[in-house]
RNA sequence: GGGAGCUUAGCUCAGCUGGUUCAGAGCAUCUGCCUUACAAGCAGAGGGUCACAGGUUCGAACCCUGUAGCUCCCA
């Protein structure tokens, strides 16, 4: 059967992912075996598959296949998550599409819409997953807002509640007009932007022309301005404090006020104070006691409070007002300055900064353990210099304003009797059900919180609520999964996540919800910028993978991706993985081409290739295992691609590959048993980066059994391997690169036969590898001369060409002349570099201070390298002399 | 405004306790090869004032101080 010269991994693709599937070998129970488990970052189900999930979801892929083929119980719990606003925004748009409003639909109509297009889209980025080789155990796969994770949602809710640590109150929260909601403080994204600086003079209370001036970039906001401020210790407002000045348009007076809060070098050091549309305002406000009008309506228009311009939008207003005060004399002068705008992370809304009565979940005790046990490295960060980021979000922790105004979401289990009513009843009754009656006034009429729980408040259950940790405590998979092993996510949500579910999980289950977090970096393009669709700077993965297979991709993502450092992605990395795939493949087909001749006995060179090999093998399992367990996963990929293409193919694959004849290739028995499992190996130890080929590999090598898959094979384990060797052969290798260089410029083509000749005391274990000296640099013939015999080939040596390597002095008969000016030329080089090199350790030998004061080690390597290079000079010189 | 981090070859990055694992890897580049596994390949080679300026030390990519540029987080 012939084997296709080029490897196409799409048939390999399908085919082995739904054998993996049949066999069930990604679905996990729990049983007496070491559990490994993982649950992944639930995606929005509103997201197709982007770079970064791509590495995301490799890297988990990885670290889950390592874990099997460990022999561990390995569990990798895929889900989606409902991105409350993400989905809301989606369908509202889909509705107008199709000429329908929100506003026009009841509560239950638009979550039938949402729920129809969560189902028809929802499920799109879990089916890009398969394509990428992901091995989840889908039948676990869970979602956010199913049945019984959002009674568990309720249930903690409510849990909270009762202890004290969730209350409803008044705050500024982070008004997003455009989505209708508030958003957390982590989904403000703050933009600088080119802005005016609005010098505007209030006149003060019963003056003629006297005035204070205040600096403002939001003039819109002056409409519910109620107090102006200055530092008290500003020499220039003295007078002032304690009067009132006139907010302009309005015609309302407002007190000046002193407090330290204003700084008196910005703007005119007179701050307009407007309690319900800025949250420093609000604070000082609250301090002094000004009233707060809300001027801004949630559309983002203002609102009849304003009592001006009711209805405009309030950037529209912001050019409006300043006409007007324009018109009146109140601009003083206008600025062009460069400040932050809060935007939302969901709309790009501009957010506006309001008054509202929000949910929030008191975080100052509830979150103590999350630090506690980050910080004694219960849980690792890795890299750990997310740590200080971490510790300082957690020590300046802000309650979470967890309410949000939509329908798509856990809706809040909070209920307000709308009876007649007894003032007490204005408190909500927070319960999973209706209530029956009032406790104050025996009304059985309540109307339940409009609201929905922030998405996060719901996935920051899921290392507990996917094992049912909730619904059913101590149910045997929570006491077998719980706590995860590995985490892997963003940095991004290293807060919005992370930490709130370290939160949960000490609060419910009493542990860490993980052990290691490995905090993955950004994904950006060439230039540095971050992919985004938006930008449109980010390929479709689902292209790359029919490029470059799902293989090449995953090995191009992982090549460039240090831990927590950023990654600067490019197609040609995919190439790269591509052609690898192509070299395994091409390997496979090498070995696959020989035959066995049990007549052949394992010659010399053969036995000493496959030692060496089994040595380097070993001792690259146990780097490979070392970078594992430091997470530095790229690096262990590296190993492994060097490990294959220079050492076993380069290297070992051209040193025992047996020659043509009559249009076979014969092997022995032994050696070709060897190598078969050389291969095997390596193609174990690259399984978890190259799922689909090597078991396409692994089954094409010989018959195997129905459940006898790379993926649930043993993963290799280091034995004792003989270090000489691997070092001896650093030096051949030296010796043969040297003769390669030669050739080359000698113009001897490889095709044509030398003869080699060594000088030196001839090391036993270095001898073993001369038949691969000659094999290698394809000579015949390979003596080793003593100094008396070299005499005895003067007149044969006078046309060779001479050098040396390693210490060890080489000819080669040529049978015509050699160039000797360029030989001469490059010999010169280097002498003078070696000349140049003694000089420095003389240098170093001659100073008392460094032979005094530097480790005898130190001063013993100086003294070889002494030694080392005064011979090297001395066999120069006399090369040269000869030329 | 406050904090954290980064700057090493053309590109992306390693570089641990200051000293032979110290200036490295992969890619790209250049040169020669269509050699019976692979041109998606083989064999070689050339690339760096370790951001800059000081300091500590016998010795600094590494430690200290300052400067510049970049990134991220928080307000």
């Amino acid at each position: 059967m012939e084997i296709e010269k080029i490897y196409d991994p799409a048939a390999a693709q399908t085919k082995w992912y739904r054998y993996w599937l049949e066999k069930g070998f990604f679905h996990s129970e729990p049983d007496s075996r070491e559990p490994y488990s993982m649950v992944m970052p639930p995606p929005n189900v509103t997201g197709v598959l982007h770079m970064g999930h791509v590495l995301n979801n490799t890297l988990q892929d990885v670290l889950v296949r390592r874990a099997r083929m460990q022999g561990k119980n390995a569990c990798w719990v895929p889900g989606t998550d409902h991105a409350s606003i993400a989905t809301e925004a989606k369908v509202v748009a889909m509705l107008k599409e199709k000429g329908i409003k929100k506003s026009d639909l009841t509560r239950e109509e638009f979550l039938k819409h949402a729920w129809e297009w969560k189902e028809k889209f929802g499920g799109i980025i879990i089916e890009q997953l398969k394509t990428l080789g992901c091995s989840c155990d889908w039948e676990r796969t869970r979602f956010t807002m199913e049945e019984d994770l959002s009674a568990s949602v309720i249930n903690v809710f409510i849990d909270l509640y009762n202890k004290g640590y969730i209350y409803r109150g008044v705050r500024m929260i982070n008004w997003d007009p455009k989505g209708l909601t508030a958003v957390s403080d982590e989904e403000v994204i703050y933009k600088e932007e080119d802005s005016r600086l609005y010098y505007v003079r209030y006149q003060i209370e019963n003056s003629s022309d006297e005035w204070i001036t205040i600096a403002t970039t939001r003039p819109e906001t002056i409409l519910g301005d109620t107090g102006v401020c200055v530092n008290p210790k500003d020499a220039r407002y003295q007078k002032l404090i304690g009067k009132h000045a006139i907010i302009p348009i309005v015609n309302r007076r407002a007190p000046i006020i002193a407090d330290e809060y204003v700084a008196m070098d910005f703007g005119t050091g007179a701050l307009k104070i407007t309690p319900a549309h800025d949250v420093n305002d609000y604070n000082i406000g609250l301090k002094h006691g000004l009233a707060a009008i809300d001027t801004i309506a949630p559309d983002g228009t203002m609102s009849k409070d304003a009592g001006h311009y009711i209805g405009e939008d309030r950037f529209t207003v912001r050019e409006k007002i300043v006409k007007d005060l324009e018109a009146k004399g109140h601009i003083v002068r206008v600025e062009k300055i460069k400040n932050k705008v809060g935007h939302s992370e969901r709309t790009d809304a501009v957010i506006e900064p309001k008054l509202s009565v929000q949910w929030f979940l008191k975080m100052d005790k509830i979150s103590k353990p999350a630090l506690t046990h980050v910080q004694d490295g219960t849980i690792r960060l890795i890299p750990e210099k997310y740590l200080n980021t971490y510790r300082h979000w957690m020590e300046s922790v802000h309650d979470w304003c967890i309410s949000r105004q939509l329908w798509w979401g856990q809706r809040i289990p909070a209920w307000y009797c709308t009876g007649s009513g007894t003032p007490a009843c204005k408190e909500p009754v927070v319960s999973a059900a209706k209530p029956a009656a009032c406790k104050h006034c025996g009304s059985a009429n309540f109307r339940q919180d409009e609201d929905v729980l922030d998405t996060w408040f719901s996935s920051w259950l899921w290392p507990i609520s996917v094992f049912d940790g909730f619904k059913s405590p101590g149910n045997p998979d929570i006491s077998y999964y719980y706590p995860t092993c590995d985490l892997v996510t963003a940095p991004e949500i290293l807060f919005f996540w992370v930490a709130r579910m370290v939160i949960a999980g000490y609060e419910y289950m009493h542990r860490e919800p993980f052990s290691h977090v490995y905090l993955t970096g950004t994904v950006r393009d060439k230039i540095g910028r971050k992919m985004s669709k938006s930008l449109g700077n980010s390929p479709d993965p689902l292209d790359l993978i029919a490029k470059y297979g799902a293989d090449g991709v995953r090995v191009g993502i992982l090549l460039c991706s240090p831990a927590g450092n950023d990654l600067t992605f490019d197609e040609s990395l995919c190439e790269q993985g591509r052609n690898f795939a192509n070299k395994v493949w091409n390997a496979f087909r090498l070995i696959k081409g020989w035959k066995i001749n049990n007549a052949l006995q394992q010659t010399e060179l053969n036995k000493v290739a496959v030692e060496w090999f089994g040595a380097k093998l070993n001792q690259e399992i146990e780097n490979i295992d070392g970078l594992y367990s430091k997470y530095r996963i790229s690096e262990a990929l590296m190993a492994i691609y060097k490990l294959v293409w220079d050492d076993f193919c380069s290297w070992y694959l051209e040193m025992i590959k047996p020659p043509f004849q009559g249009g076979e290739a014969m092997v022995d028995e032994a050696t070709y048993q060897a190598t078969l499992l050389f291969l095997e190996t390596l193609l174990k130890l690259l399984h978890p980066f190259m799922p689909f080929i090597t078991e396409e590999i692994w089954h094409n090598l010989k018959e195997r059994g129905e459940k006898d898959c790379i993926i649930v094979s043993e993963m290799p384990k280091a034995t004792h391997y003989n270090r000489e060797i691997i070092e001896t052969f650093e030096g051949i290798k030296i010796h043969i690169t040297t003769i390669r260089n030669i050739r080359k410029s000698q113009n001897i083509p490889f095709k044509e036969k030398i003869k080699l000749y060594a000088i030196s005391k001839p090391d036993p274990v270095a001898l073993d590898f001369d038949q691969i000296v000659k094999k290698l640099c394809n000579a015949d013939e390979l003596e080793h001369l003593s100094t008396d015999e070299l005499k005895q080939h003067s007149e044969e040596f006078r046309n060779a060409i001479r050098f040396t390597s390693m210490q060890t002095e080489f000819y080669i008969p040529l049978s015509k002349s050699i160039d000797k000016t360029k030989e001469k030329e490059k010999l010169e080089k280097e002498l003078e570099y070696s000349k140049g090199f003694l000089k420095s350790v003389m240098a170093k030998l001659a100073n008392e201070r460094f032979v005094a004061n530097a480790k005898p080690e130190v001063l013993e390597n100086e003294k070889n390298k002494k030694a080392d290079a005064e011979a090297k000079i001395v066999a120069l010189e006399k090369q040269l002399s000869e030329l």
